[in-house]
Formats: structure tokens, C-alpha cells, sequence
DNA sequence: CTACGACTTGAAGTCGGCTTTAGGACAAGA
DNA sequence: TCTTGTCCTAAAGCCGACTTCAAGTCGTAG
């Protein structure tokens, strides 16, 4: 049995996160000592999983939906590829942009607007962007800083 | 002269998105027919490059700062390098991703969790985490469908 | 036995990036 | 002239994923 704090330390996740977590029916604690939360060990790799699927852009709802689907964790193949192949096009769409990126950083032109090499960059990367990729949410300042 | 209607469609970005815009300085319209909001054609580039800026990572509140250092817009070369790096940072966690979900689509092992390939991808995916990384937020389900 | 400190709870607050709403204003067409 | 349609404004609301708050409850060290 592992204390909430534990848990917390050990997954660096913050105990309100825990509780949050619990509370929309992505984790449980087992038992309590007094009032405290104590989890079992297996909540480990389960918050890893909970972990991996925020960076591949599921949803906590989404990734809650996976685990309820058995007792254990079950994850939907088809579901998983598809979300791999998304994440495929937003590395893609990403490479366009740190080109844009580089472009910019190194090109002596002023105006980059006017540059023609940036120009056509700018059409590429535009042009790339597909409606239906979706990305992890952009971390609050606050939890990347804890 | 370009209507805010105009705009709005020319550069897929709603009016209220626009006028949002500009109330926290990213953009300004050049006169008024009425009430109506007119602007320049310059502003098409100028949105492109937000959105850019917004898919590399950027707050709205960075990109304002670019644009803000001269009438002009002037891209500040080496923060613009930097983030290209941690962008590149996000496409190797993104790229060990993709491989992690799709051995989990492929592999015929029912418990991932006890998969020895599995734990290996899992363990290299975890410890990449870069802890500065940013990402664009996630767009929300109502303005991707719009 | 009591004080301490770490936990508990539900509710409210935070963040960014908008959208929506309510109540007006205006130009152009009938 | 009046209606219509689109725009205007300020303010409030929304979303997900938490964090923070205020007030309360425990186990344990002293």
C-alpha cells in the first residue's frame, strides 16, 4: 500500500491531482488510513499510462473510457492506430514548421514577409495544417513548474 | 480595404476572433464603414503568421510581443531558434510516441503492462519527457468544427 | 492528552483563447 | 421611411485539467 504522497512523489503527480484523477474515474484508492488515501501499487503504471495518453493528445475522458472498458486496462487497438497516425501528421506538420522556424532564424532578410524562401515556406505550413489533428493540451505554467 | 467578414473568411479565423485580436494588440484595423471594422490586406500575412506562431508553441501574448518591437513585424531570431529546438525536442518525444502506440495496436500481448517491449518503450517514452516543452493547446472541439 | 501537521472535503478559482449574449447602431435595399 | 442584416460593445460564459481555499478530521510524537 502506498500513502497518497507517495504515490504522488513517486508518479510526479500532484495529491490534488490524484484526487482529481479518482474523482473522474481514472484511478481508485483502496483503502484509507484515517482519512488518507492509500493506493495500490499497480496505480503506478496505471498513471504512467494516464501520463502517455495526455502526451499523445487523448482526452482524460478519452483515456478513462479506455480503462473502464474491463477490470483492467484494455487499451482499443483501432482507436490507438488512429491516434498514431494523427500524431504522425502533426510530427510532419511540426518538421514543416521548424524549417519555417530555422528559415527565420538564420535568413538576413528583414522582411521576412517579402523573403521568397519564406514565402513558400509559409504556404507549406499553412497548407499542411489538418482539421482534425489534435495536440496535448500546452502544460499551465504552474504544473511544468512543479 | 477588406471588411472583417472578409478577413474573417480569407484567413479562416472568426470575426469575434478578430476583434479579440485586437483587443490584445496583435492586430488593428485601419478604419471604420459604419461600425464595421476595415482592414488592410497586410493583415492576411500578419494572421498567417499568428497562426504559425500559435502552432510553434507560441501564447498569443509571445506573439504580440514580436510584432509589438517594430511597426514592422520583426521576428526576434534567437527565441525563434530556441523554440525550433524545443519543437524538434517534441518531435523525437512525439516520434518514441507514435512507436510506443503503434506496438500497442500491433502486439498480440492482451496485458501491455506485462509486454517486456512494451515496458521498454514505455520506460524511454516516460524518461523523455522534456519538462520545458510547450505545446499549442489542444483547439477546442467547438472552433475545429467551425 | 494535546498539539501538530498532513491529510480530507466541496466549492470556487485559474489559465488561455476564444465564443456567446444582450442590447445597440448603422447602411443599404424595398 | 422602415426593415433587414450585419456589425458593434462590454461582460459573461465555456472548456479541460487542475489548483487553491476554508474549514474540518486524523494519527502520532511529545
Amino acid at each position: 500500500m502506498l500513502d497518497i504522497s507517495e504515490v504522488a512523489r513517486r508518479a510526479s503527480v500532484k495529491p490534488s491531482a490524484l484526487r482529481y484523477y479518482e474523482k473522474i474515474g481514472l484511478i481508485a484508492s483502496v483503502s484509507r488510513h484515517g482519512l488518507r488515501r492509500q493506493y495500490d501499487p499497480d496505480v503506478l503504471p496505471r498513471l504512467s499510462l494516464i501520463s502517455l495518453g495526455k502526451a499523445a493528445g487523448f482526452s482524460l475522458e478519452e483515456i478513462a473510457g479506455m480503462f473502464r472498458l474491463t477490470p483492467e486496462i484494455v487499451l482499443p487497438r483501432d482507436r490507438i492506430a488512429a491516434r498514431a497516425a494523427d500524431v504522425e501528421a502533426e510530427i510532419e506538420r511540426l518538421q514543416t514548421l521548424v524549417r519555417l522556424m530555422r528559415h527565420v532564424a538564420l535568413c538576413p532578410e528583414d522582411d521576412h514577409l517579402s523573403c521568397p524562401r519564406f514565402q513558400k515556406l509559409m504556404r507549406v505550413a499553412t497548407r499542411e495544417r489538418a482539421p482534425r489533428a489534435r495536440r496535448a493540451p500546452r502544460p499551465t505554467r504552474r504544473a511544468a513548474a512543479t
